[in-house]
DNA sequence: TTTTCTTTGTGTAAAATTTACGCATTGAAT
DNA sequence: ATTCAATGCGTAAATTTTACACAAAGAAAA
């Protein structure tokens, strides 16, 4: 196994990162996706290197394909980390052991925990899609509610601090929800959504008014039916004017 | 010299660089800082290599320090470029034939033309506190109007215009001109910024209500004499109200 | 010295946007 | 059939944004 990595990265940057922040919406609560590390209870997001012939976005890209199955995920790039120490620096000396132990002594050495400057990225997915896959370092990858997120390794906690506000700011700014949701969704699932990621509530009756007159949204002749109360309609955006506002940017005023 | 640039590169991060897109605000236009190549014609943005034991913000301080003169710069990140040709290609043949004549043939094989990531910075500065100074490549520095910039080295172009955007954004966003205006000055002049970054005009009675109500400005008991009209007031900045409003954002809703 | 010209200082009304809020209806569960 | 919780729809009030005009200051010109 030493060997496939090694010749990785003989066609990798070594000095340059990249880690992605990805977040699913289930059950009304935002979920990121976590990658355990082999033989330790150590948590991070997942990333890699880029490839000596390809973009960071592409790499940002294959990355998440082989993470989540997924292909063209809603990719952005929000900040680049390039502190000394945030590659080097893990707290817990035992986890070193516990890595020391699974890869072998010193094996990470001039690999990963040197001096690396990471590019931030954040994909918005959507949950029921994704196939959680862990990587070469990895033996776990699974969903975690934001909530419940632990000490992460490396600056990674810091890292989704700021992937949220970024995805907070674009949420203020452009229309969203598209690479969230499934096809199909209720205006009150849509305002959850909206609700959850700037973390504040709306009157139903407003939202409505103007999530609709953004003009982004088709309502179908379908209502979702099964709980206890009246059903309501479903809805869809329209990808062609979803696309227009995302590119031209909507403030969201309320 | 070429003894100086290889002891620098053995103490610096290779594959990664950052620019720095310098704004400055003069006779109601936006400047941006751009340095000429050793022997050319060739223009680019002042930027530089992150030394081994140096963050990424602590070297762009140190870069921006060199070429302006001035210390603790308004420094903000607002990109990072990973496309994989951005700094191999250049489009002048003839560009590269005159630095090879300057700094010898094959010099900047394996240290400048090759593949670098680099982070984007812009800055912003007082016009009149800056003293250009052109660096170890290059023998001008100088101000040049953004409408008058020219075809610039690498991707410095598509540099420039996603600096100006993250600008705009964060003048939409956040109070500006406390790092682009002298001490003093006139609400027609803070007026001139605003319409010169935000590209638009507004109605001056409008301006000055929206300005005041922020609450960050004070306004003196000078006037500024001189010109054949009324003479305006002088204002300044109330430094910790002016940080509190960048901390919390406002929106600036002209 | 007077007049002219340009630019500044100030306030109010209209328009548009945002917020607040009530009642009838639906559909599953009791 | 009744109850209960959530949805669909519309209007009035409050706030914010926009539009707009006239008097005053100061240098320059007459």
């Amino acid at each position: 196994m030493e060997h496939n990595l090694k010749e990785f990265f003989d066609k990798a940057l070594k000095e340059v990162s990249l880690d992605c922040a990805v977040f699913g919406f289930h059950e009304g609560e935002l979920k990121v996706l976590l990658l355990r590390w082999k033989g330790t209870d150590g948590w991070s997001l997942p990333g890699g290197h880029i490839l000596l012939d390809e973009s960071a976005n592409d790499a940002a890209n294959r990355i998440l394909t082989q993470r989540t199955g997924l292909s063209d995920v809603y990719l952005q790039q929000f900040y680049t980390f390039g502190n000394v120490n945030r590659y080097v620096y893990h707290p817990e000396k035992e986890l070193l052991e516990k890595l020391e132990t699974t890869f072998g002594k010193g094996f990470f050495d001039g690999i990963i925990f040197r001096r690396v400057v990471s590019i931030g990225y954040y994909a918005l997915v959507e949950f029921a899609q994704v196939q959680p896959t862990p990587d070469w370092f990895t033996d776990e990858c699974r969903w975690w509610s934001l909530a419940d997120v632990p000490h992460l390794l490396f600056d990674h906690n810091e890292m989704i601090e700021r992937a949220l506000k970024a995805l907070r700011r674009h949420a203020r700014n452009h229309p969203i929800g598209y690479n969230l949701l499934p096809e199909k969704f209720t205006m009150p699932e849509l305002q959850r959504l909206y609700e959850t990621i700037l973390d504040r509530s709306f009157d139903r009756r407003n939202f409505q008014k103007l999530l609709m007159s953004y003009d982004i949204l088709e309502r179908l002749d379908e209502k979702r039916i099964g709980a206890a109360n009246k059903s309501p309609y479903l809805y869809r955006f329209v990808k062609e004017k979803y696309d227009k506002a995302v590119e031209e940017g909507i403030s969201f005023s309320m």
